[in-house]
DNA sequence: CGGCATTTTGAAAAAATTCAACTCAAGTGG
DNA sequence: CCACTTGAGTTGAATTTTTTCAAAATGCCG
C-alpha cells in the first residue's frame, strides 16, 4: 500500500493519459491533518505534488529524536524515491490536496516527455533547496536560524497585512525546533527575543506580522547580531 | 566557462557518442588539489562523476562562514544543476578524475536513455544521502557525528588492515568540522576522546584505523554513549 | 634545520539544553 | 455558562555542550 492512511480517493481519470495532462483532468487526493501520505522505507510508487495545504516530512531516530527534513507547501514536490523506497514519513499539517504522479513518469520519459522534465526539475531545486537548508542547520545561531526560516516562509506565503507581511505558522514549535534543530524551549525563547526587538509582532500563536523585514534579513545573514 | 580553473582537458571524443556510450570511451578530465571545478552561480552546463580522487563541495556566507555540503568520492554525481546554475562550490582534495556529461545528458532521454536514467538515480540518491546528512546536523552531537561520519567513510572507503579497517582522511579537521557543523577545536577533541576510549586508533593524522566498530556504531546512534 | 600551517590541549566564555514551573487557549462535560 | 482538563507555549534557573581565545605541540616542505 502506498497511502498508508487511505486518504479519499478522488481520482477523476483512472487511467493517466499520456497526452495532453494539462488539458485532461488529473489524478488527485486528499489527506487530512495528522494522516500520513508514506512512512519511511515505504516502496514509492507515486510521487506527489502540492496543490493545496502543508505537509511535513520527517526522520525520526531509534532514541525518538526527530528531523524535520521539510515542509511541503503548494508548489512542491515530495516522495522522491531512491532505491524503490520513501526515505522519510510523510504526514499533512492541515487538509492538504496532492496530485498524484507516477513514478515512471518521473523515471522514464515514454509517458509524457513534459512531466518527466516538471519532475526532474523538481528533484534539482529540492537538491539546491537542501544545501541551503544545510547551511542554515551547521552554520547559523539560533537567531540567525529562525530569522531565516521566517524570511522564507514570507517570500513562500508571506500574505500583505497593510504594510507588513504576515505569516500563517501551521506547524508547531516543537516542528519548527526539529526543522532548524534546535529545542522548542529555544524557539520560544528566540520568537520572545525577536517580538522584544520589534522585528516580528505575534498575533495568534500561530501567526507572525513580520514589522522589519529589513532587520529579519540582516540577523538571519549574521550582520552583527 | 564551466570549469573555472582550466584542468588538463583529456577529451578522448570530443564529441560525445548518443549511442554505445558503454563501448566508445568518455570525455574526460583531471583535475588537482586545490583547484576548482565549479564555483557557486558559475552557469551549469556539465555533470561530473568522480572516477578517482577525491571532491569537496562547499557553500560560503558573506561573513566567511563556511558549510562543507559533501565529499565527492568515486561513484558520486556532482554538478546537478537548479535554474542552469551550480549551487556550491567544488574543489579537489586529492588529484581527481571526473568523467564528464552534459546537462542534456540529465534533462533529455533523446541522447542516450541510459545515461539518463543513470544520471536520474544518481540525482534521487543525492537527495536520499543528504537527508541522513540532515538528521546528522540537526540532532546529533559532537561525538554521535563524528562517529558517523567515520562509519560511512568505513563503508565507502574503508580498507581492510588486518582484522581491522582503515580509512584515509583526505580533509583537513577544518573540513571535517565544515561538514559536521562543528569546529576544529571540537572535531580535534572527539577524535582524542574516541582514541582514548580504544574505539579508533589515529595512526597518521590522516590515517584512522577502527578498532571497535561495534563501539563506534552505537556511538553513532546515541545508544547511552 | 627552520619556518609555517595544522593539530592538539587548556581554560574561560557563550550558546543552547534540560528540568521545572507557570500561563494560556481550546475544548469538554456538568 | 463555567469549572476542569489538557496540550502547547512561555519563562526561569541550573547544567551541559560547544565555542572561543590562547598557547603549545606536531609534522611537513623547502
Amino acid at each position: 500500500m502506498y497511502v498508508t492512511s487511505s486518504p479519499d480517493f478522488n481520482d477523476d481519470t483512472a487511467v493517466i493519459p499520456a497526452r495532453k495532462p494539462s488539458i485532461a483532468r488529473q489524478a488527485t487526493i486528499t489527506i487530512k491533518p495528522g494522516k500520513h501520505l508514506f512512512l519511511e522505507d515505504d516502496p514509492a510508487g507515486l510521487i506527489y505534488e502540492v496543490a493545496s495545504g502543508v505537509l511535513r516530512l520527517t526522520r525520526i531516530m531509534e532514541d525518538g529524536r526527530r528531523q524535520v527534513i521539510a515542509f511541503g507547501y503548494p508548489g512542491d514536490t515530495v516522495g522522491f524515491p531512491s532505491n524503490g523506497r520513501y526515505h522519510t514519513d510523510c504526514d499533512a499539517l492541515v487538509p492538504t490536496t496532492l496530485i498524484v504522479h507516477r513514478r515512471s513518469d518521473l523515471e522514464s520519459a515514454k509517458g509524457d516527455p513534459e512531466l518527466h522534465l516538471r519532475l526532474l526539475r523538481a528533484a534539482l531545486r529540492e537538491i539546491s533547496g537542501m544545501q541551503d537548508h544545510f547551511m542554515m542547520l551547521g552554520r547559523k545561531s539560533s537567531i540567525e536560524k529562525l530569522a531565516s526560516f521566517l524570511l522564507v516562509l514570507s517570500a513562500r506565503v508571506g500574505e500583505p497585512l497593510g504594510e507588513y507581511t504576515q505569516i500563517a505558522l501551521p506547524m508547531t514549535r516543537a516542528d519548527i525546533a526539529d526543522f532548524l534543530g534546535l529545542t522548542t524551549e529555544t524557539i520560544s525563547r528566540t520568537f520572545t527575543q525577536l517580538r522584544k526587538s520589534q522585528i516580528i509582532a505575534i498575533d495568534h500563536v500561530n501567526t507572525v506580522v513580520i514589522l522589519k523585514p529589513v532587520g529579519l534579513r540582516a540577523i538571519a545573514q549574521g550582520d552583527s547580531d
